[in-house]
DNA sequence: TAGATTGTTAATCGATTAACAATC
DNA sequence: TAGATTGTTAATCGATTAACAATC
């Protein structure tokens, strides 16, 4: 038996959003949930969240919708949610210590157990109780926890440098806020975060709302609207 | 004349990554590319490379491929990079700071012109020579500078407040960095950076990783390496 | 039971890949 | 010119949607 490795990608990419949405559902306290509201709010059509979830053997029932919790414990598990992951951080700048006070990670079960940093002025310092250590205590500490993932909070030129460390440690998680892009051996896994590639994402839609915008003007909408207004 | 909006959502999604590699291609001098090494950083097919570009009229040059800078800023222009984008922060906290202090925004013409919050303790201070103001400045400011986005790092429970204000102001962009989710209105552009939903991602990549491993020491890789190792 | 909603197959749609003629 | 690589159409593949029987 080779593991299920049914499901398919793009269903993948939507599980970490289905989690989201179930254990907001879940926190204010609603037990079942209809494919057509989980689909509002998803933006795709209750089909496909029908689809999606027979992939993985479904867990509705006829005529009754889903219960949120079983779900959304299956689709934890699919994540690999179900055991908690420990992390480091390399970097301790601002955004390393942003990461380090976000409330949101260790409730799913992302804990932080180290930060690491070049410069001797932060090393000693503690951020909610962690405290920020030299890189050289790096190999020693890795070697000492269970390290699941290494964030990277480094600057770009460092960036490099850093991965191929944690990996040469044996870490086998990277997630990389550096804006450079790196190979990694094939049983390390990789998540970027690409701030400038979601920015452009924001000034493409943004042009394109400027356009449709501008259309209207065009076809006499505009005139329609001071109509609308009562003005003439 | 409708303006062209011919080019596929798919291809749309990869343009930000596409101007990524071409503007470091651009920047180590490199004036020429071909699909399918482009194709290989991308890791997508030549063919498809192709056929992205065809969609807004290719740029490239029968039996020599593409010139880097006219192809870079012509997806620059499809991106609405062609006129800067002026930017706002609200939330001066680490995140924010953090990203005031990301040198590459700037470098692809987003600028940030103004910080803002709600904490006395944060207001007057400077953050690369702009001054972190009051919430309470933001409706003059909004109204005597061209905010084209706003960005979100405030605590999660502030979040749509404060969309609620730049929207009101007349901003039709916002980067969301607070981990909810808000309506907008038809003619604003929101882009989201989920930060826990990448992590999922992650695990759920290392969890794969985890599994293929444990499966081929299951099918006896293990003892072929060892004896590759030299071991009996 | 009757009503409702899922499970599951089939049909449609869009995106990717292949192939080769056009042309630099 | 010959060689190479793009432009562009056609074929394939995968993902989404539609439809309805199964069943709670």
């Amino acid at each position: 038996m080779k593991g299920e490795k049914k499901v398919s990608n793009a269903t993948v990419k939507r599980l970490p959003k289905y989690y989201r949405y179930l254990s907001d559902l879940h926190q204010v306290g609603i037990s079942r949930v209809l494919s057509i509201d989980l689909g509002r709010q998803m933006e795709i059509t209750p089909s496909q969240v029908r689809q999606d979830f027979f992939q993985f053997g479904c867990v509705g029932l006829q005529g009754y919708g889903y219960e949120v919790e079983p779900l959304m414990q299956e689709i934890g598990k699919i994540l690999g949610l179900a055991q908690p992951n420990q992390m480091i951080i390399i970097g301790a700048g601002k955004l390393g210590r942003a990461l380090a006070n976000h409330p949101s990670f260790e409730k799913r079960g992302f804990k932080i157990i180290g930060m690491f940093d070049l410069n001797p002025h932060l090393i000693g310092k503690s951020v909610r109780g962690i405290e920020i250590q030299s890189m050289d205590a790096l190999p020693e500490f890795a070697a000492g926890h269970a390290v699941d993932i290494a964030v990277i909070t480094v600057p770009r030129m460092h960036a490099r440098e850093a991965a191929e460390k944690v990996i040469r440690y044996g870490i086998k998680g990277i997630w990389n806020f550096a804006s450079v892009e790196f190979e990694v051996p094939d049983d390390v896994a990789i998540e970027h975060i690409h701030l400038s590639e979601s920015l452009m994402s924001l000034s493409y839609k943004l042009k394109e709302k400027r356009q449709a915008l501008a259309e209207k003007l065009e076809e006499g909408y505009c005139w329609t609207y001071g109509l609308e207004c009562g003005l003439r």
